[in-house]
DNA sequence: CGACAATGAAAAA
DNA sequence: TTTTCCTTGTCGC
């Protein structure tokens, strides 16, 4: 589910469906975006863009002036599936349908009609996104490395690191063993620059697999001779969502607390103050 | 069948 | 810091 790999995917998934220059049916049966449906409608897509949790489809025949910007929020979804496309159902906000093919988007927290500028102003307050390659790390330690909030809390906010969700911060913050409650101005540099590289890697081999994995080969349940375990977010963790049960790796307690609004997951033992 | 939680983030207070 | 938006899968009755 949607954390940044979620929307690189949709992204390549979203160009795939449609090839260039067929225009599609754009519809919204729920009504919310009938409007903006309606001026699309029979518009091809042209341009599908990614940064953080944010999603942009251009539409138009040439550079794409006019943007659909979407954001799933915790609960959006979306469907792919061959044409013909279903009768909608009324909880589907926008339809894109061609002769091959069809993409349903449910429950979004945003799903708007945007300009060139106004895209612009959602990449300007968004942090640098792992999964671009345009992306700077330095400016996000710029930011961590002066702050007294925790680490936790700064890799959740989107204007310092674009694209990590709940499941990303437990599991980097796991895998090189920090405490989750560290100052960021208590990062170093070097600690820095391997989250970073680390995040690039996982969340990339995330958009590869639709999903996200961060056990090591040798902590994988195979090679540890413990049963195989796949959450609702469909990889293989080491905390997230494991409170309570033992640590893959030293067999203590996984921890659980409210942090920034959301449930964090962390090893004590292993990730040290 | 209702209650509730869920990987998010903006708005309101 | 709390409330609100919005949908769906799961759990308990």
């Amino acid at each position: 589910m949607p954390e940044g790999h979620t929307i690189h995917r949709l992204a390549e998934d979203y160009a795939a469906a449609f090839a260039a220059g067929t225009p599609l049916r754009v519809t919204s049966p729920q009504g919310k975006f009938a409007d903006a449906a309606a001026l699309l409608d029979r518009t091809p897509l042209h341009t599908t863009d990614a940064h953080g949790k944010h999603l942009f489809l251009g539409f138009g025949d040439a550079e794409p002036a006019e943007w659909v910007h979407i954001h799933l929020g915790l609960f959006g979804k979306v469907t792919f599936g061959p044409a013909p496309a279903p009768p909608p159902t009324d909880t589907v906000r926008l339809r894109l349908a061609d002769a091959t093919s069809y993409v349903d988007l449910r429950g979004p927290t945003t799903c708007a009609l945007i300009t060139d500028p106004e895209k612009q102003a959602v990449h300007d307050r968004l942090g640098p996104d792992p999964l671009r390659p345009d992306a700077d790390p330095a400016l996000a330690y710029r930011r961590i490395g002066r702050s007294r909030t925790t680490i936790a809390a700064l890799l959740m906010d989107q204007k310092v690191i674009a694209g990590v969700g709940n499941v990303y911060r437990a599991e980097v913050l796991f895998r090189h063993r920090i405490d989750p409650y560290r100052a960021g101005r208590d990062i170093t540099a070097a600690e820095w620059d391997a989250i970073w590289a680390d995040l690039v890697a996982l969340m990339r081999e995330g958009v590869r697999l639709n999903r996200i994995d961060t056990v090591r080969p040798e902590h994988t349940p195979e090679a540890m001779g413990r049963p195989p375990r796949v959450d609702d977010h469909g990889g293989e963790v080491y905390v997230y969502r494991r409170a309570h049960l033992p640590c893959h790796i030293c067999g203590g307690e996984i921890r659980t607390a409210d942090l920034a609004a959301r449930n964090l997951f962390w090893c004590p033992d292993c990730q040290r103050r």
